[in-house]
DNA sequence: CCCATATGAGACATGTTTGTCTCATGCTGG
DNA sequence: CCAGCATGAGACAAACATGTCTCATATGGG
């Protein structure tokens, strides 16, 4: 049964490896290779047995983000109801992942002309799509462009990913802040 | 005349250096010293000459950009009128340096546990008070706190500047962009 | 014209990270 | 109990960025 014997005798899960790279790489983006290894609890020979380098890492950890975001975005049913109300699940669906989108956020800004994982691509369709139903329906102004609110979105995630990190905003407000911010704005509404 | 000779037989000027170092690495991060010599078109040896080292580089790209934005704050006047109009003011000030505004703020990431710029805090005391000052005249709303406006600020101005950056967004529309969505927010006003 | 000086090119040593390898160990299933 | 396999520890070379050095060159001022 050599086939799939590692299945029962790897003490470390490949997935919670990767859960602990995600939460280090957050923290430190310049984590080594033995960091990443220390920060999972196992050596550097058998990071490099999962994963064949930094690169293989990294690509797997943009995978993972992809995936969870992909899962949040279903989860959250951004196709159903009012638009407001799906960006509020949505951010609440993606909070866990803030951090890991986070770095990647910015991790992208490094492959410049590397061929980028499409996944991208389906979430920007899918978050593009929200917003300009949101605009459609008469909920969302027409001037600001659904790339942009994808856009910020993403940038908003990060700040507050941060924020968080560093105790500037609490854990618990996370998703308040950034849906209100990016729905509402800061300017204070009219009550009549 | 040695005391004052290089004014005159330096070909390149340390302010024109910085310039091109920072747009370079505002694209990519990562760029080698050779790299950002080869940028401002001098040698690496040069470029030593000038910033004893990477590490001095990064610091003066830092001193730039705070002081940039202590020129923006000043002249935006943020202290002046509508707190809303003042927040224009400023990120119209401020647009030419988002670039490498954004390659600092993700760069400080990295600062974990050394010693801070001060002037970060001066300039976060100058935003966070001006946001403060809008809830106090009863334009902000009083559920964002003023240090996470800030943030979020910081977040929309290096979304916004790796959009215009990468074609996602017209650099005209910038300004408009951040600030609507930093004010307003993506909700529709009711107009009765 | 001549000298000073900034510059470019490149060699060199260094430290760091990475990728690969070997070997001993410990655990698990049969 | 034993064989197999994943693991940890560490050695090792290679790649890379960096910092420092020397030397030749050209350019501008006196």
């Amino acid at each position: 049964m050599s086939h799939m014997g590692y299945r029962c005798l790897m003490a470390v899960d490949r997935e919670q490896v990767l859960r602990s790279a995600a939460a280090l790489l957050t923290r430190k983006s310049t984590a080594t290779m033995d960091e990443v290894a220390r920060a999972a609890g196992i050596s550097r020979a058998t990071l490099h047995r999962h994963f064949a380098g930094r690169d293989a890492l990294v690509r797997a950890l943009e995978s993972l983000g992809i995936a969870e975001c992909e899962a949040a975005l279903k989860a959250a049913r951004t196709d159903a109801g009012p638009a407001a109300d799906a960006v509020r699940r949505l951010v609440r669906e993606i909070e866990p992942a803030a951090g890991l989108l986070a770095f990647l956020y910015t991790e992208n800004q490094l492959f410049e002309g590397e061929e980028q994982n499409e996944g991208w691509a389906r979430l920007d369709a899918g978050l593009t799509e929200l917003f300009r139903r949101g605009q459609e329906s008469g909920e969302f102004r027409i001037d600001l462009t659904p790339t942009w609110l994808t856009e910020a979105l993403y940038g908003l995630l990060a700040s507050g990913a941060w924020a968080v990190a560093e105790g500037r905003v609490a854990r618990n407000d996370f998703t308040h802040m950034i849906v209100e911010l990016l729905l509402g704005g800061a300017l204070r509404r009219e009550e009549p």
